[in-house]
DNA sequence: GGGCCAGGTTAGTGGTCGTTCACCTGAGTG
DNA sequence: CACTCAGGTGAACGACCACTAACCTGGCCC
């Protein structure tokens, strides 16, 4: 099996170099040379340069999704679920940091079909939050929720602009404000 | 005196389109034709494409820095200075989204005299946050009080992805979530 | 009323971009 | 050994973009 690597190498590339410079702001001919090809030659195993964004985008958005959910769903309690969720985003900004940077700067350069797929995505994942959040505080109001996960997420995606402390630390500081920010209690 | 409205016309069309699509999405004449003119008259106001850009976000930064730097000044303690200085981001983010959009996704577009200009404007407003940071909290290190200035900022300037409540309830709900981020007592 | 000029116009130019085309190659297969 | 075909190449094409050039116009000033 072990898939296809130059279709994964252009993936990879093609997220460092959006988030750097802007999906706008990279050329075909840069993204192809930046692999060690050039060019044309991406048309091998993409059928355009969307399709490139829209491939990176639809799977983390799947990714988020279906680990989201299981991390709530195995949890004992909303308290708990919020924990996992807290810590299982923060995780996958750190490690991912350039398609977090891709996803919410380049989103809007997606075609409409996939923009409408990484969209539902995004919605359900958020609502994975919004369930979660309500249980523990049954006053918040179902936009409030939606807000304060949005919130969530813009507190937890910046890791990309402060490079400062290494990924351990930047993971502490950066669960810590979140959960108090949600006013789950127990964060120290 | 009332100055030129014409150049401010532009600069506020600009930052809505450039929200929606991009500054490299959004064409001169896109932008022209947007603004009741077309096309090449945008040359009789800026020098360039990139001007109209450069010419938003300092001015921004400025602004930001300035206001910043005096509503810090004018609080009694480091507490209160922390509380303003929410306050006034809060108000400024959910008042000028487009701006906020702008900002942190089309900085890197910016000629390079007019880029290390923002930088440094930015640098020196995260440390009006950094410096009241560490007065209430000495055991901050200077890398971690700068690090949770921008997951401050990534909260606070998350408005625009949710516009779901109206302003007023949107900027108690960031305030409270800010403060509590950042360990200020009397948070609701 | 003649001259100036801010602020428009349209046409054109050079460059870049995404994409297609025709072609090449070398490893695997019957 | 002939055939195929995945994966590469460089050249060319059409669209679009930022910007320039040449020109027009109407208010203002002496």
């Amino acid at each position: 099996m072990t898939e296809p690597s130059r279709r994964e190498q252009i993936l990879a590339t093609a997220a460092e170099l959006f988030a750097r410079r802007g999906f706008h702001g990279v050329s075909v001919s840069d993204l192809g040379s930046a692999c060690g090809i050039s060019g044309p030659a991406l048309y091998k195993h993409f059928p355009s340069k969307d399709a490139v964004l829209a491939a990176m985008l639809v799977s983390i958005s799947e990714e988020l999704l279906a680990v989201g959910t299981a991390r709530s769903a195995g949890a004992a309690t909303p308290t708990e679920a919020l924990a996992a969720l807290v810590d299982w985003h923060v995780g996958f900004a750190v490690e991912h940091r350039a398609l977090i940077v891709v996803q919410d700067r380049d989103w809007s350069s997606l075609p409409d079909e996939a923009r409408e797929r990484v969209r539902s995505l995004q919605r359900a994942y958020v609502d994975v939050w919004v369930t979660r959040l309500r249980e523990t505080d049954p006053g918040r109001t179902l936009d409030a929720a939606r807000a304060a996960a949005h919130a969530t997420f813009g507190l937890l995606n910046s890791t990309p602009h402060s490079g400062l402390l290494d990924d351990a630390a930047m993971r502490d500081l950066l669960s810590t404000m979140a959960l108090r920010a949600l006013g789950v209690a127990g964060a120290g």
